[in-house]
DNA sequence: ACCTGTGGCTGATCAC
DNA sequence: GTGATCAGCCAC
C-alpha cells in the first residue's frame, strides 16, 4: 500500500519535483526571499529559500531601457511567450510589469505560486492528513452583535470556549492560536461571517488579531469565487503562515454535483452529513469529509492549500502544465480566441410513464474519447495531455481498487481522497480544452472530442433500435430505453460493446420499474427498492417552492406506483392545506440567490437592462448589507393571484404565524397551474 | 480579481 | 394574450 501510494508520487508531471519536504506553508518574506514552514515529526520549523519573481515575455527587446537587473532565459519551441524574464526582487517585478504596460507578456501574481511553480515543491509531502493541524473556530454572537463566547477545537481532540468580556475573548483566542500554533484556521462561513465579525469586534475593542506565525495581524481582501452558475463575493482573509478554510464554501461546492443540499447554514450541513455536533466540533467533522480531496490536490498544484479550495479545475490544470513547460525551459502559447462549439447529443422520443426501463451509458465519455482517438491539444507541443490522462486514469483504478483492501481506516480515506482528487482531474481535461484561457487548450480539439460523443450516441441509438428497443431519451454519454423482451443485459451489454470503437465501454448500469419521461433532463424513476429519484430543474429546482416540490414528488411516487387514481385526492389536501393556513411559510417561500451587487441591480434597473425581482427589491428594502452568493428567502402575500411578486412580498424572516399574510389566491392558482401541467401525463 | 464546457427548462417581467 | 428576454437552476 505504501509502495502505491508513493508511486502515485513519483509522477513528477502531477506531483512535481520534490517529495522530501512536509511544507505547511509559504510566504513572501523582505523582497527577495521565502519563508518555508515545515512540519516534520509533529514539530514545525521556519527556513528562508532564496526566490527569483519571474514572468513569460513576447520578446525579449521588450525589456530594453527597464533599469533593474534582469536575467533573460530563451525558451524552446514556437510558443508566443518565447523567453523568460527573472527579477533580483518582488519590487522589480512589479516594476517591469508596469515598464511593460500593454505588450505581450504573461505573470502570475503571487509570490508563492510562483515560488512553487519554479522549485517543482508542492505542500505536505510525506504528510499524511491527519498531521496537519487544524483548529477550528465558531463564535456566539447576542443580538448587537457583540461577541458572547468563542468555541474552539483542533483536529487533536482538544477544545475549548472562550468567555468573559469582549476583550478577554479577543484576546485568549490571539494567545491560544500563537500557542497552539495551527497549520489551519477552519469555520462555517469563516470568511464573510466569522472573521469578518471578529475584525469588526477587534477593531472596536481594540484588540489587534495578531494571529500570523510572524505575529503580524491578518490582512483582507474582497475576493469572489465561482462555484458553477453562482459568484460568491467575500473577504477573502490571510494569516500569515497559515490558511484559511471555510466550511460553507467546501459545502456550496460539493453540492454542484451531489445537488442534496436545502441549504447552507451549519445546522443544515452539519444534518446532510450526519454530524450530531453543532459549533465547532461539528466544524471539524464536516471538515474530516470535505478537505481531504484538497489537501491531495495541495500536494499535486502549485498553489497554497488555501487558494488550492477557491480555484478553478481548469486554472489548476493550466497550473500544472506551466510548471512543466517552465521546467522544460519550453516556450508558452498565448489562449487562442474564444469561441463557441458544439456539446454533447440531447434527445427525447418518448413522454410519460413508461415501465420497465434500462439505463446504459459509456463510462467516462469524453476522457475515453481523447485517449481512444488520440485527440491532441494543438498547442500542448510537449505532448502532456495523453500521458497525463492514461496516468490519471491508470493511478485512479489503482487507488479506487486500494480503497477495499485499505489496512486501516486513516489509509482507506487518503486513497479515497486521492481516488476522488484524481477523477475530478480527469473529468476537467475535456473542459480544458475548451477554456477560454487555458494556454494549451484547442476548441478544435474539444469540437472534435464532443462530436465524437455524438457520434458514439447516435450508434448506441440505432444498435438499439435495431434490436428493437423502445429509447426514450438520451443525455451526453447515455440513454433510457425499455428493453426488448426476454433479454438478458449482461448479453445485451457484451453485444452493443462490439458495435462501438475499442476503448469506449458501456454498461447497463440500471433497471427501473417504471419512469416518468416529463422533458429532455428531466425525468422520476422508481427504483427496485420502491425509492423515486427526481431529476431535472423542471421537477426538482430549488426555484421552486417546498411545497410544489413536494406535491410533485407525492403526485409522481402515487403514479409511477400505479396508484395514480389517489392523486386527486392529494390534490385535494394540498388546497385545503393552503386554504386553512396550516403548511409553515418555508413550505411556501422560494430562495434565491443573489448573483449582482445591489449596486449593478439598481443600475440594470435604471438602463432597462433587467426586470425586477423580489428578492433584490427585498433585499434592497432591508437595508442590510448584501454581497453576491446571498440567499434570500421570501414569500408572497397580497391579495388575488395576479400580483406582482416584486411588489408584493417579504422575507421569510418576517413572517409573523400568528397574524398570517401569505397570498392564498397566489398559492392555489400556482398548485393548480402544478396539477394541470402533469395529472393528464400522469393518468397513463 | 476572477473565470472548465454545452444544452435545456421555467418563472417573472415587460414590450407589443 | 403572446412572445421575447433575462435570471436562475440543473444534467451531463
Amino acid at each position: 500500500m505504501k509502495a502505491n501510494a508513493a508511486s502515485f508520487a513519483d509522477n513528477q508531471l502531477l506531483f512535481g519535483r520534490d517529495d522530501t519536504s512536509s511544507i505547511v506553508s509559504a510566504e513572501l518574506a523582505g523582497d527577495s526571499e521565502i519563508t518555508v514552514f515545515r512540519r516534520l515529526n509533529g514539530r514545525l520549523t521556519t527556513e528562508t529559500q532564496p526566490f527569483q519573481p519571474f514572468l513569460w515575455l513576447g520578446e525579449q527587446v521588450f525589456l530594453q531601457g527597464f533599469d533593474r537587473k534582469v536575467e533573460h532565459v530563451p525558451l524552446a519551441g514556437s510558443g508566443a511567450f518565447k523567453s523568460l524574464a527573472r527579477f533580483q526582487s518582488w519590487a522589480d517585478f512589479q516594476q517591469a510589469r508596469k515598464f511593460l504596460g500593454t505588450v505581450p507578456y504573461f505573470a502570475v501574481n503571487d509570490p508563492v505560486q510562483q515560488y512553487l511553480m519554479s522549485t517543482g515543491c508542492t505542500s505536505f509531502k510525506t504528510l499524511r492528513f491527519d498531521q496537519l493541524y487544524r483548529l477550528q473556530v465558531a463564535t456566539a454572537a447576542a443580538a448587537d452583535n457583540t461577541l458572547q463566547a468563542l468555541q474552539l477545537c483542533d483536529s487533536r481532540g482538544w477544545h475549548e470556549e472562550l468567555t468573559g468580556t469582549e476583550t478577554q475573548i479577543l484576546k485568549k483566542f490571539v494567545e491560544t492560536i500563537q500557542e497552539r500554533d495551527p497549520d489551519v484556521l477552519e469555520g462555517h462561513d469563516m470568511f464573510r461571517g466569522i472573521l469578518t465579525q471578529l475584525t469588526a469586534r477587534a477593531r472596536s475593542a481594540r484588540v489587534p488579531l495578531k494571529l500570523g506565525r510572524d505575529g503580524a495581524v491578518l490582512r483582507s481582501r474582497q475576493s469572489r469565487v465561482q462555484i458553477a452558475e453562482r459568484t460568491i463575493q467575500y473577504p477573502k482573509y490571510e494569516i500569515h503562515g497559515r490558511h484559511v478554510v471555510d466550511t460553507f464554501l467546501l459545502s456550496v461546492y460539493y453540492d454542484v454535483s451531489s445537488r442534496e443540499l436545502e441549504g447552507f447554514d451549519l445546522d443544515e450541513v452539519a444534518r446532510h452529513f450526519g454530524v450530531p455536533e453543532t459549533g465547532a466540533v461539528a466544524v471539524r467533522k464536516i471538515s474530516d469529509l470535505l478537505s481531504p480531496s484538497y489537501f491531495v490536490q495541495a500536494q499535486i498544484f502549485p498553489y497554497n492549500y488555501q487558494d488550492v479550495v477557491v480555484r478553478g479545475n481548469a486554472t489548476k490544470i493550466d497550473a500544472l502544465f506551466l510548471r512543466e513547460y517552465l521546467h522544460q525551459r519550453h516556450s508558452v502559447p498565448q489562449y487562442s480566441e474564444s469561441r463557441p462549439f458544439a456539446g454533447g447529443y440531447t434527445d427525447l422520443f418518448r413522454e410519460g410513464i413508461v415501465r420497465n426501463v434500462w439505463h446504459c451509458d459509456v463510462q467516462s465519455l469524453y476522457p475515453s474519447l481523447i485517449l481512444a482517438f488520440d485527440i491532441k491539444s494543438q498547442r500542448d507541443e510537449l505532448n502532456l495531455l495523453l500521458p497525463l490522462l492514461r496516468d490519471l486514469r491508470q493511478f485512479r483504478l489503482r487507488a479506487k481498487a486500494d480503497v477495499k483492501t485499505a489496512k486501516d481506516e486513516t489509509q482507506r480515506q487518503y486513497l479515497d481522497a486521492l481516488q476522488q482528487t484524481f477523477k475530478i482531474l480527469i473529468n476537467s481535461f475535456y473542459g480544458y480544452l475548451g477554456f477560454s484561457q487555458a494556454h494549451f487548450g484547442d476548441f478544435t480539439a474539444a469540437e472534435e472530442v464532443t462530436a465524437k460523443g455524438r457520434e458514439t450516441l447516435k450508434t448506441m441509438l440505432d444498435w438499439l433500435q435495431k434490436r428493437g428497443a423502445n429509447v426514450i431519451e438520451i443525455d451526453t454519454d447515455g440513454l433510457y430505453f425499455v428493453p426488448p423482451s426476454q433479454t438478458d443485459p449482461k448479453a445485451l451489454e457484451s453485444e452493443l460493446q462490439t458495435a462501438l470503437p475499442k476503448g469506449l465501454d458501456v454498461e447497463i448500469d440500471g433497471q427501473f420499474p417504471a419512469m416518468f419521461s416529463y422533458k429532455m433532463k428531466n425525468y422520476a424513476l422508481l427504483d427496485n427498492d420502491g425509492k423515486l429519484h427526481v431529476t431535472g430543474s423542471a421537477l426538482r429546482s430549488r426555484g421552486l417552492e417546498k411545497f410544489q416540490r413536494q406535491f410533485l414528488e407525492e403526485m409522481l411516487a402515487l403514479a409511477l406506483k400505479g396508484e395514480a387514481k389517489q392523486v386527486p385526492q392529494l390534490y385535494e389536501d394540498y388546497c385545503q392545506k393552503i386554504e386553512r393556513g396550516q403548511f409553515p411559510i418555508e413550505m411556501l417561500a422560494k430562495t434565491d440567490t443573489l448573483q449582482d451587487t445591489l449596486d449593478a441591480y439598481q443600475q440594470k434597473i435604471a438602463k432597462s437592462a433587467r426586470n425586477r425581482s423580489a428578492a433584490y427589491e427585498l433585499a434592497l428594502k432591508s437595508g442590510r448589507t448584501y454581497q453576491p452568493g446571498d440567499q434570500i428567502t421570501y414569500y408572497v402575500t397580497g391579495d388575488g393571484k395576479r400580483v406582482s411578486v416584486y411588489d408584493s412580498c417579504k422575507l421569510a424572516a418576517d413572517f409573523n404565524p400568528a397574524r398570517r399574510d401569505e397570498n392564498i389566491d397566489y398559492y392555489l392558482d400556482k398548485l393548480k397551474s402544478l396539477y394541470k401541467k402533469f395529472a393528464e401525463m400522469l393518468a397513463g
